[in-house]
DNA sequence: GACGACATACCGACCGGTTGGTATGTTCTG
DNA sequence: CAGAACATACCAACCGGTCGGTATGTCGTC
């Protein structure tokens, strides 16, 4: 079904569009963002545009399920991936989301905790999409918890799926600050946070905040 | 002759336009909020809308401006402020979060946390309103935070300031998993984790979660 | 290797309904 | 009566979406 596309070929309408999405609704929502912004960021017609997608809320899903693939790709490639030790991998995860602070806030945010908020009630196909970018990144977490779960003896009290959930609540709300006070350093001192608590639960030392 | 009106207690357009914001633009989000939707779900007409708001902006700037201060009556009549342990009251506080996730998720989200997603870049004044909410909020549980740190012998690794902040990011990053997969018990689940980080934190006994 | 048949990608003028906002009443209240 | 509070009628810009059309393949057939 899929075209299959040569890596290097030209970007091609489609692509712009969904690139141009991520930038565009990141900075302005899902609502605000006229499918002539879309058009005009993306360099490209709106005839284009329906050719590519029945309708704006397809845009929202193919932008939130291409955010999923590409930040997953993202995150599998860092570093932190190769400690041998899962509590590690699982710190060095909150420290990459820490490092990665970095330029204007809709360069960094979340665009499908930003569109969910907006669509959660209207457009259930693009929630969904959303929660599968959502769910389907803290699943990856979530392993890297339950490893290290399992090898310092924590159970009982709470799911790795819980935790691996809550890291991601704590990253969404972040950024919801952030943006309120238009300040990084507010949302990296949450996410300091986190680390803490990540270290108390499994009671491991460490080195300050 | 011309209207009948049915003669009731009169709450004022003004007043019936913000109570119709907190539960549309929770629901719909700003953007996708029309004046028109405002005026409909108020029972008021244009006409009135605009001779109480110079602009839609406005209103979401007198919205988010009377949310600070009804959730600030709302939590200030709880009963955790009785807890003479300042420790206690943050506890209760947290606690008080998850008992009221009830009901539908447009009955218990934050109207100014939804908004400053869609507003930040767009809409300063509606931003900032938003912050002094968030922040304002923030400010009242920071003071017990620092009562409890003082009392309990808790400094150096960090601020009330940043706890309390932390606290508003849990909350608020709890509600965009909850919209995002349709649950208010995955909200529950992150508050129990910031119950049981602040536990740790002061080192106090606890029963499970 | 030319040709017709068909598919894909893209263009941009256009449409009808909606939007935030205005202009101009009318009614209530002090 | 004055003026605030509200209602009605209306508007110009804008929005998502449509539509007829073009340019460029590409595949099968002779």
């Amino acid at each position: 079904m899929a075209t299959m596309k040569a890596a290097n070929a030209k970007p091609g309408a489609r692509t712009k569009l969904v690139d141009a999405a991520f930038s565009v609704i990141r900075e302005k929502g899902y609502s605000a963002t006229t499918v002539d912004d879309l058009c005009r960021a993306a360099g490209v017609t709106k005839g284009a545009f329906f050719h590519h997608f029945k309708s704006k809320e397809d845009l929202g899903v193919a932008a939130a399920d291409h955010w999923a693939s590409v930040t997953s790709g993202f995150f599998e490639a860092a570093r932190y991936h190769r400690h041998p030790d899962p509590l590690d991998r699982v710190l060095g995860y909150v420290d990459f989301r820490k490092e990665i602070l970095q330029g204007e806030l809709a360069e960094f945010t979340c665009l499908v905790g930003t569109m969910v908020q907006e669509t959660y009630g209207s457009n259930p196909a693009i929630r969904d999409a959303c929660w599968r970018s959502i769910g389907g990144h803290a699943a990856v977490i979530e392993a890297d918890i339950a490893e290290a779960m399992r090898h310092y003896g924590l159970d009982g009290d709470f799911s790795a799926t819980s935790l691996a959930l809550h890291t991601q609540a704590v990253i969404q709300g972040a950024f919801i600050l952030a943006k309120s006070k238009d300040s990084a350093s507010i949302d990296a001192d949450s996410i300091s946070h986190l680390r803490r608590y990540i270290e108390l639960l499994f009671g491991k030392s460490h080195q300050g905040m």
